[in-house]
DNA sequence: TTGCAAATGCAATATTGTTGCAAATAGCGG
DNA sequence: CCGCTATTTGCAACAATATTGCATTTGCAA
């Protein structure tokens, strides 16, 4: 099954709780974690351990870590982002939360000769009705 | 003409050396650069007054801001920017090349209620003439 | 030329992220 | 179950980037 535990053993990392917790924390949030955020939810966790413990889940592939607005670091568990793969999203600049629009997916241009097309994505960034408000 | 002096003029903002020299250096670099590149270049000028320089010219058009992948910011002079805009792309994932392709932008997708619009690219990924070839 | 709002320079401070090192611990072999 | 070892954690110090306060200077318009 799909607890924080068992995802950590099949990536090939130690279960440690800060782990746990953290991954934890990342998949139940709706939106990408800062490091800030996620001392926020554990408050009892050391500053640094977060910070290391952040990267080892990016470092195994659980975590992906990405850069928001206001040059922070945010974090988000792989197995959410990729709900998201092929689809048409919304990128909010602000909080770095990505959101599934009903659009038709891009249809591929006409690449010059040589060229060979892995992957197609249409990127609409801008800001959530969230952080319009907030902002 | 298209002097830094003039720019800052019909921006309506003030025309000060510092602006001039900032504006000049955004305008003749190749890529954004960030608060350490541009004090590399000047060097004689004051850390904060940068900052605040490359703020104003924010505020007044003339300069964008972004966020660059290790979260520093990078500013870029407006009018060059505006060259690339609305081009379809083409990102080879072996060299990292970046290509404009010829194809008509997307079209915005319906937003849900609430979301602002701030950008929309269309971002292909494959690999190049070059690198199919020699890969 | 003069006055004033805006811009500058400097010092201090805030925020975010990293490094070094000793103590604790997960996972493994016995 | 027991101990060994590499990994992880906690703490302190540090580093990089960005902001704030305030006194002084300056652009520019009347």
């Amino acid at each position: 099954m799909g607890t924080a535990a068992d995802l950590l053993r099949s990536a090939g990392v130690k279960v440690t709780p800060g782990r746990q917790r953290v991954l934890d924390a990342l998949c139940s949030a709706s939106q990408a974690l800062s490091h800030a955020d996620v001392e926020a939810l554990l408050p009892d966790a050391d500053r640094v351990t977060l910070y290391r413990v952040l990267d080892s889940l990016v470092a195994c592939g659980l975590a992906l870590k990405a850069v928001d607005a206001r040059g922070v670091f945010r974090f988000s568990a792989s197995a959410v982002q990729r709900q998201h793969e092929g689809h048409v999203h919304f990128r909010c600049t602000d909080c770095g939360g990505v959101f599934c629009l009903e659009a038709a997916p891009p249809s591929p241009p006409q690449l010059p000769h040589g060229f060979r097309l892995a992957e197609i994505a249409l990127d609409v960034r801008g800001t959530c009705a969230n952080c319009s408000r907030t902002g």
